[in-house]
Parts: structure tokens; sequence; C-alpha cells
DNA sequence: AGTGATAACTTATCAGTGTTATGTTATCTG
DNA sequence: CAGATAACATAACACTGATAAGTTATCACT
């Protein structure tokens, strides 16, 4: 049973060890190998520790150098992919007199990004963490960051008097929820009869807006004591 | 090493098998066990085929005699659980006369009813299905049940003139994508600045019902041909 | 050039998972 | 009471994430 390279474990590519202040590059590695096979699978499930280990060409726990466990690593992956996000939400609307259209159009932008990378979007926003609270926030910069653009554009809204003044947060964390609710589902329950789903992204922002814009005399409990 | 009982897999009470004709009674005792043990943990990781076996008191592969897969037993799990949740909708809306005052009652108990069961409304609406689309859909009685009552709504709300005439296929799954939307984020991101729960739940059901009985006139692409 | 310190890894292993091929036993039928 | 078979159990496969402990290459310093 003589056999000339030694069998089991053949790791295709072994990687030279960096040199001794230069650790902190097998983490970039690291992050393009499980990128990589996200998106060749587009499947979580086949961005295993031990995957992504052969890929960058060391052994599995040299993951656990730089990153505290696996969710950590595959959101730090999610996180890169969803920085063109806020690129894209902004291109969308560059050039953009009218608030409301910058909205409706970022809108769009928002839904279309999340079903060009339908596995990006799963992950970070229709997964719950494993971890606390608090370092689940800390892990999840992205939808703070989306947040804060959104309440941005609702405040810009306001000034121009399309939305009622008051509290910015409320309106904008509505309007994310419609902007999700419509992604998420597409993407969980692709089989319901959806609509085209540019123009139906469209219509439910209209929706909003215009529901908004009425909402100042009707009976709205989170600023009825402001008036 | 003599112990007086083996030692290993110490299973805490063996069922005694079934007469011959009774097979599907332990389909039944499986249920209840994975439904117990999701109940008490609140996680679908604990609900492990092992964890099921033990607490029903058979062996492992059993399971597998009443359901195809891990997938498989837990949708049928959530859909018991979910059985509710069309009681609920209904309850809710019981002796309204108004049509929009259904829809909105209906969409503040879809929402609540989310909140309170947030891991099986995980594992049914925020969850892809390993499976084909076809049988994924098939093991999804539970969307199709929700889409057709809310279809009802809808349509009865045309009659009555507040949404437009037409398809009511994409106004019930704006209607659904809302009240999912502000559901499954909540769920994800919980430390996000929520406003109260209902009161928000009820403001965005407005919002969305006064959108859509301003749209006649507005240029909606889906509905553009039919006037 | 040689030596010790240590950053950057690897080896080996643990405890668990879903799933399946194969073996066994209790019950029912004739 | 013998044979058929429904209703299980045993054992094992091929994975998974994670960790303790051992190793080796590189660096600073003499």
């Amino acid at each position: 049973m003589q056999i000339g390279k030694p069998a089991g474990d053949i790791t295709v590519h072994r990687r030279k060890r960096a040199a001794k202040g230069q650790g902190t590059l097998l983490r970039r590695e690291i992050l393009d190998a499980a990128a990589g096979i996200l998106a060749d699978t587009g499947s979580e499930d086949a961005v295993s520790i031990r995957a992504v280990a052969e890929r960058a060409g060391v052994s599995t726990p040299a993951i656990y150098m730089h990153f505290q466990d696996k969710e950590s690593m595959i959101m730090a992956v999610c996180t890169e992919v969803f920085d063109d996000l806020d690129r894209r939400l902004q291109d969308a609307s560059a050039g953009l007199d009218d608030p409301v259209e910058v909205l409706r159009q970022q809108g769009i932008a928002y839904v279309r990004f999340a079903l060009e990378r339908p596995e990006h979007y799963r992950i970070v926003f229709m997964q719950r963490s494993m971890h606390s609270r608090a370092t689940a926030l800390a892990l999840d910069p992205i939808s703070t960051t989306v947040f804060q653009h959104l309440l941005a554009t609702v405040k810009s809204c306001q000034d121009a008097g399309i939305f009622p003044e008051g509290d910015s947060v409320p309106i904008a964390l509505g309007l994310w929820s419609v902007a999700h609710g419509l992604a998420s589902l597409i993407i969980v329950k692709p089989y319901m009869p959806w609509p085209d789903v540019e123009e139906f992204a469209d219509l439910m922002l209209k929706m909003a807006r215009l529901g908004m814009s009425v909402f100042d005399g009707a009976s709205d409990p989170s600023h009825k004591s402001h008036k």
C-alpha cells in the first residue's frame, strides 16, 4: 500500500506562512476565499470553515486567529459586499432634486440590490445573530449605515413638507420595513404570484409616500402630542 | 468497572412499539416532542433529530419513518402552530363591518402573532427551503392560506370602493409585505430604535391604506392598461 | 553566526449534526 | 404455532464548528 504522496487531507495549494509582523495578511485571504465560495455556490452552507481554510491554503483553526467564529467571518464578508449598497443607493439618486424622487429611486435600488445578492441579503437582514445584543449590533454596521442614510433622506422630505414634522425615526423605520418586506418575501417565497419586481417596488413606495402625505390630520399615536 | 445499568446512551423513557396498524401514532408523538423542544428553547437549533427522538422515546432513524427530513418535520410542527394564526386573524376582525377596519385589525393581529412566536415565524417566513420550488410550495400551506384570506379581505375593500378595481393580487402582496417587513425586521434587528410595536403596526397599515386610496389617478404601471 | 523568544501557524481531537444501510423484534394472519 | 411483515433499533458514514496542545519559521539581539 505504498503511495508516493501521503494520503488523506490533500491540500491543493499550501500557503507559505506570513512574516512576523504580517499576520493580518491571512485575514484578507480568508475573506477572499469565503467570498469566493459564497459567490460561486450562492449558499451559506457551502461556506464551511474547512472549505474556506482549504481554499485559502491553510489549516482549519487558522481561521480562528482572525475571526471569533464562523458567523463573524461570514458577516465580515457580507459587510464588504454591502459597502457597494451604500454606493448604489447614492448613485441611484444622484442629480435628483425632488427628495421624494430620491426616496423612490433609493428604495428601488435597495430592493434590486437585495434580489441580485439574495444569499448575502438573507445572511445580513433575515437571520438572527447567535451573539448577544451588544455584539450583534457591533457585527452589523450595515444596518446602522443604511438606516442613517435613510434617516437623512426622510428629513429632507420633511423639510420639503412631504412628510409631517416630528420624529423621523418611525417614518424611516416604516419605509425600511416596506422595502425589506418586499425583498425578503420575494427571496423566501419566490413561488408566490409576484408581479414584475421593479414596477411593484415602485408601486409600494408610491403607496407609502402617498399614505404618509395625508397623515398629518389622521389620528397618529406617535405624533399626537406634538402639535 | 461493573456498573449496574449499562452506560452510554441512557434513553430516559423507552417507548413501547405501536401495534401493527397504528404506525402513524408515532408521528403524533414526534410532532409533540419537537414542538415541546421548540417551545421550551425557542431555538430551531435545539430541535435536533436526536433530541426529538430521545424526547419521544425512540431511536434516531425512527423519525425518518414519518418525515422525509428534518425540514419537513419542523415545518409540520410550525404548520400546526400557525393554524392558530388563521383563527386569530378571524377573531381579530369578527363583528367588524368596515372592511378597512378588518384589514387593520388583521394586520395588527398578524404582526402580534409573529412577535409572540418569533422562532416559529422565522422558520416559516424568513428561511428559504432546501427543497425544490414545487416541494417547497407543498410544504408551505401556511403562506397560501394566509394569502388567500388576505386576498378575500382586499376584494371586499375593492367592492367597498376603498381600493381601486383591478387585480387584487399585487395589492394583497403589497399589504402582506408591509406586515411581514415590520415583523421580520423587529425579530432580526431588535436593537434598532423601534417605537411601540402595536401602535407602529397601526401606523404602517394606516399609511398603506391611505396611500392605496389615492392611487386611482396616479401613474400605476400595473393597472395602466385597464382603463 | 548563533541563540532564545515568539508570531504564525498545524495536528489531533472533541462533541455534535443529518442521514442511511442493515439488522432485529414484536405483532398479526393463517 | 409457523411465516410474513410492520415497526422499530444498531451501527456507521460523512460531515460540521470549535479548541487544546504541539510545532516551526522568522525575528531581534548578542
